[in-house]
DNA sequence: TATCCGATTTATGATACAGTATTCATTACG
DNA sequence: CGTAATGAATACTGTATCATAAATCGGATA
């Protein structure tokens, strides 16, 4: 079992170029001595050599380019995603509980793209980093970033992002028979009533949370 | 304060074009009898019209195209983003702990694409999802996805992905003088041993994990 | 023997060019 | 008089062309 290694691209293999027998000496000016004179700014040195020259496919993509019209404003983003090339990648699964598990054929589950995977309605998402531990139980951490739907109605129980009194906050809702709670996830943090469901404004739902080691 | 809403691309508003008031007359060819004869070819229609023209912003792109290289693998490839424009997104930030906070002007703090923010190597990088609890304290819960680079290098603390006994396993690196140990980041499991390290592949480091909601 | 060199081939970014699309307002026609 | 046609003007796209940079060859020189 070794870690999944990309297979490294091929270099072009170089083709043994016959060397040519004859090479037509550079013509020289002989004076009456008998003495070499070498072309103004020449060393005497160099020349031509067939099959000399940049083999194919040393560029930059090494692949052949073509020129395409990309609007003035994507350009630096076309530009990014040829370099990073925003593919799906592997994805595979790991049993972390018990240590037990599948045969290892199993574990490559499939492939993955980030955007596809988590972003449902590209316009209607954004990013929330957040700041702060009332919503540690949660698995929400300092510095997480949260992506926020707000297509997604805000059902009762589903952690949102809000408005208060011109701040935002991410909490957990809690809608009873006659009053709005926003409930933090840790207890050292109280519940904050809304009295009124106009003071808050909801801007979406919490639909995935990202959290970097 | 109103949630986030994509402001809608403004399409160029049309100038009225200042109608010429004075068109200058096809210069006749008079023959003998005063009869006027056109130019071959033409009607006696049509002419100069100053302003007349296409107005920009008319195009496919809605604005001016630049001619880019791309490689000739790529090209369908870019044509699609072009067209579909997976662009970064809005990342906001909150505040969890106090709700006391900045001013609402502060909150928006960017933008974030995901692939650039998490993938630092794509061609070294792919995700494992995780079954089980043995590293909750991590954050890290059933089901989430890690995002594991094998880039990185299996530094002392870091948490990795490896294979042990033809089993793949998430936890934390501990590289004593005498021994190795995988570490679980939950009390009710015991670290693993590693009596050689040939007993176990690393096949990467985790840097992210993203748990849906 | 190692390095330099000039010629050669490949590759990219910028620009030019030819053809297509859209607009103006005057003229011809019914 | 109303409408369609017209020729010139401007915007736009796809491809060709050009200038320059990068990589290679092998003979000459130190």
């Amino acid at each position: 079992m070794t870690p999944p290694i990309k297979t490294p691209i091929k270099t072009p293999v170089k083709t043994p170029v016959k060397t040519s027998a004859q090479t037509t000496p550079e013509p020289s000016v002989t004076g009456g001595n008998n003495v070499t004179r070498l072309p103004p700014g020449k060393t005497g040195r160099g020349g031509a050599r067939p099959g000399a020259g940049r083999p194919k496919g040393q560029g930059p993509y090494g692949e052949p380019t073509k020129a395409v019209r990309i609007p003035v404003s994507m350009v630096d983003q076309v530009l990014n995603f040829v370099k990073t090339g925003t593919k799906p990648l592997p994805l595979f699964s790991c049993s972390v509980a018990a240590g037990f598990p599948s045969p290892a054929d199993d574990h490559l589950e499939g492939s993955l793209d980030l955007n596809e995977h988590l972003i449902k309605h590209p316009s209607a998402t954004f990013f929330v980093r957040v700041s702060g531990d009332s919503m540690i139980k949660a698995g929400i951490h300092e510095d997480d970033i949260l992506v926020v739907d707000r297509s997604i109605e805000p059902r009762n129980g589903k952690i949102i992002i809000a408005a208060v009194e011109g701040q935002l906050t991410v909490k957990r809702l809690n809608r009873t028979k006659t009053q709005t709670f926003l409930m933090p996830e840790n207890d050292a943090y109280a519940p904050i009533p809304i009295a009124d469901d106009n003071d808050m404004v909801i801007w979406g739902v919490v639909t995935s949370v990202i959290h970097q080691v």
